[in-house]
DNA sequence: ATCCTCCCCTAC
DNA sequence: TAAGGTAGGGGAGGAT
């Protein structure tokens, strides 16, 4: 459906039209051989994906109309300095084709450690409850209300646990990314000269910045952003080299820490995790999760010099709504009742990515209070049944989600979508 | 209704 | 220059 949007105003045909046009010797009119705008495409898309159906193909009645191209691919980038860069060495150890090639991106991309990572620390912490002889949490049903939910983060995990080989630059604009083109010092932008800081803002490039710290984010820089517009916007970032070890390091004390003081814990990523506190904060913090959380606080910065924000909720959702106010380097808690008076946008909760926050956008719903206005008939037929029955309770605070930490992998699979080829 | 297939979307 | 992977929830449309 999303590429029946995407391709509405191209010519797309199905693979017949180049079968006959090529029996005739010549373009037919491409016409009858639409594939979107026919109605009915769900059946078309079928019998694409059935190879009798090719065999079968009726032959195509000539046409007389004369048909341009209709087949649109879409375009694609041609470097035109691929000849020249051909020749370098860097390009020439990054071919797809290269023998080493898989093993060196892997060993790179910090997307794939990301997810590797994800699995390894569900299975460590799966270790440690045993090791710690932490309860099986199969009862939840029997007393599920009134929960003490923590969301643990570090602040810009990355450039933070990157910064401890780095201290000077500590209070710079800093990302990490693979590309280390920059000055040679660090400068403050509001003290450098007109020319240097055009000069620095052209050190862009289109490396990927997986985290920048909170002072690059004054400028506008986000995780996940280019070099090149990021430095548009902050011309004195600086960029540091990514440390997968003591991510790895750093997030393995982490998760002892926590899955030792936790009732329940769930691994969200490697530098993330919730936790069931209900019975911990009687443990010595008098049954103040503030307390339990700046003891948190406290022991994961002993342990790994890299702080960690801390958000407070009854439910998954209001925990993680916290943290986000909560950073940089704090705890905040949000009550069942005072959720309500949070200004938020639909983009703001977590599960509403790029798209669906277009989708509502499109139907007047912007923010969370314009959800909680709309119907639950009107929010499902924008977002599907059970996608709009979620952001109807959760724009209004509830969430009945509990912690998971004991899940089944259900699938595996490996894919590379980067490298250089030879043409 | 429910299941199956082929996607889309989100998160880190 | 450049290292955009991957699991899991879920929707649409058709088959059973
Ligand atoms: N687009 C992204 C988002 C995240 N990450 C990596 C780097 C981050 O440091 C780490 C954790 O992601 P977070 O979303 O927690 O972001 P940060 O920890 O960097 O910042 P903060 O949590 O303070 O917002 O995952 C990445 O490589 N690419
Ligand atoms: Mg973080």
């Amino acid at each position: 459906m999303s590429k029946e949007k995407e391709f509405r105003n191209y010519k797309v045909v199905r693979p017949e039209w180049v079968v006959d046009s090529v029996r005739v010797g010549k373009q037919l009119p491409w016409h009858k051989y639409r594939l979107i705008g026919q109605g009915n495409i769900g059946a078309s898309i079928n019998a694409l994906s059935d190879p009798l159906s090719q065999l079968s193909a009726q032959p195509a009645r000539q046409g007389s109309e004369s048909g341009n191209l209709g087949l649109l691919v879409k375009p694609t980038l041609v470097i035109d300095r691929f000849n020249e860069g051909l020749n370098r060495s860097w390009v020439r150890k990054n071919l797809a084709s290269d023998k080493d090639f898989i093993k060196r991106y892997y060993k790179n991309s910090r997307l794939h450690h990301l997810s590797t990572w994800k699995a390894e620390m569900k299975d460590y912490v799966a270790q440690l409850r045993s090791k710690y002889r932490k309860g099986k949490g199969t009862d939840k049903k029997v007393d599920r209300g009134n929960r003490i939910i923590m969301h643990v983060d570090f602040d810009c995990f990355f450039v933070t646990a990157s910064l401890l080989s780095h201290p000077y630059l500590k209070d710079k604009p800093v990302a990490v990314c693979h590309s280390q083109q920059q000055q040679q010092q660090p400068v403050d932008s509001d003290q450098i000269d007109e020319e240097s800081l055009r000069a620095m803002s052209r050190l862009g490039g289109t490396s990927q910045i997986a985290s920048c710290n909170y002072t690059a984010r004054s400028f506008g820089v986000r995780n996940g952003m280019f070099l090149g517009p990021a430095r548009e916007k902050c011309p004195g970032l600086m960029t540091v080299p990514y440390y997968f070890d003591t991510y790895k390091r750093i997030s393995r004390r982490f998760y002892e820490e926590l899955t030792r003081i936790a009732d329940e814990i769930q691994a969200v990523s490697i530098d993330e995790a919730l936790l069931d506190v209900t019975e911990a904060v009687h443990h010595g913090f008098g049954g103040s999760p503030e307390r339990l959380a700046h003891h948190i606080r406290q022991i994961i910065y002993e342990q790994t010099q890299c702080v960690v924000s801390i958000g407070i909720g009854p439910n998954i959702l209001l925990a993680r709504v916290a943290t986000n106010k909560a950073k940089p380097d704090g705890v905040f808690t949000i009550a069942a009742d005072q959720f309500d008076t949070i200004d938020l946008k639909v983009r703001d909760l977590p599960g509403i990515g790029y798209t669906l926050e277009k989708d509502l956008v499109q139907h007047n719903i912007a923010s969370v209070r314009d959800v909680r206005n709309a119907t639950l008939a009107e929010l499902q037929a924008i977002c599907g049944e059970k996608t709009g029955q979620a952001l109807y309770e959760h724009s209004r605070g509830i969430d009945n989600r509990v912690l998971e930490s004991d899940k089944l992998r259900q699938a595996f699979g490996a894919d590379i979508g980067w490298g250089w080829s030879a043409k």
